[in-house]
DNA sequence: AAACCGTGGTG
DNA sequence: TCACCAAGGTT
């Protein structure tokens, strides 16, 4: 068995001589803490999401909504724009509606315990305790996914996720400490994104080598173990690129649940099995080739359609404010339409 | 509680 | 190529 003590003092000096330098993040040890507000968004960026991803999304919004006050001014239809591409847009919904319920029921402060964190809108578990732990020293127990990966290998746990997760949460608890909660928090996570890796991990780098159960098997890369995922669903769909005069995009914005809840997108027909071409309007539509999109639970292909029209019930967009404000899927079909219609243009 | 919910990088 | 993966949350 790993000696507990001696693990969280090597990782804690490794923590001091190699952490990142994030934007959201304070060096190691630092005095003064990071603003609860960008804790806090950039934990909800870096749900299921890449730090190079996220980063420069991070770097707008605290640009353009310095405080949580800000963001609770913002219009809906403007923060989902902001959020476009950034994926699983539940998470700027609730976003917006955190940090209204900061600002209208907590007096624009965050709170500073975990209980109260974990009650705001799209604050889940993870983020409540590391909210806690780094904005606010709170000795929280902050498991993610690099947290369990390391805790599996640490005790070379047998069991596969998901089912291991609540083992791997008490095993994570014997290192939660209210010496340095949060740097210990972030050095775990360093740990586990650029050693501890899922593939290849680099053992030799690894401050905590000496105490690794899944180490000493040889094959510390089997852990965690997992159950097989279902396969991915294929479907079929038609997407309308409806053009008017001053070359502006007719857009619908979608219902608030479901897949890219609250987004603008094309119009679109249903998607299944099999597509029915049925266009908005009647038109001359000219088919303009498909995309191909991959979600969490299913492929997605898209037959393009182009045609020039006006009126409708349509939210009639610039195109390149379009692509800016659409969930990728769609800035593919839009981008596809154009360049079809600028290929035909020159023939 | 299993299913749903995006995107881009990677080997 | 494509299956896997990333600082999860909600229903």
């Amino acid at each position: 068995m790993p000696d507990v003590l001696s693990l969280r003092a090597a990782l804690l000096d490794w923590y001091d001589a190699h952490a990142r330098s994030l934007p959201w993040r304070a060096p190691p040890g630092a005095k003064a803490k990071t603003d609860p507000y960008r804790v806090w968004l950039s934990e909800v960026m870096l749900q299921q999401t890449t730090v190079p991803h996220a980063a420069p999304y991070f770097e707008r919004f605290t640009a353009r909504w310095p405080t949580v006050g800000d963001l609770a001014a913002v219009e809906d239809a403007e923060l989902m724009a902001a959020w476009a591409g950034l994926g699983y847009y539940a998470r700027a919904r609730n976003l917006l509606a955190c940090a209204r319920a900061v600002a209208d029921e907590h007096g624009g402060v965050f709170p500073d315990t975990e209980a109260e964190l974990l009650a705001l809108p799209g604050v889940g578990a993870y983020t409540a305790a590391a909210v806690a732990a780094i904005a606010f020293d709170r000795a929280a127990n902050v498991v993610d996914g690099n947290v369990e990966r390391v805790m599996s290998r640490l005790f070379a746990v047998e069991t596969p996720l998901p089912a291991a997760r609540p083992e791997l949460r008490r095993l994570a608890a014997l290192f939660v400490d209210a010496h340095r909660p949060g740097d210990w928090a972030q050095a775990l996570m360093d740990l586990g994104s650029g050693v501890c890796r899922p593939r290849s991990p680099s053992c030799d780098r690894c401050p905590l080598a000496f105490g690794c159960e899944a180490l000493k098997t040889g094959t510390p890369e089997r852990y965690p173990l997992k159950t097989k995922k279902a396969e991915r669903p294929r479907r079929q769909g038609h997407a309308y690129v409806l053009i008017d005069g001053a070359g502006r995009v007719a857009l619908v914005r979608r219902p608030d649940k479901g897949l890219l809840g609250g987004m603008a997108g094309l119009p679109t027909s249903d998607w299944g099995a099999a597509a029915e071409f049925a266009p908005p309007v009647a038109g001359s539509w000219r088919a303009a080739g498909s995309v191909e999109h991959v979600f969490t639970h299913f492929s997605l292909t898209l037959e393009v359609h182009v045609a020039a029209g006006e009126g409708g019930d349509f939210l009639w967009t610039s195109a390149e404010q379009a692509a800016n404000a659409l969930p990728t899927v769609f800035r593919k079909a839009l981008e596809r339409a154009l360049g079809t219609l600028s290929r035909w243009e020159r023939a």
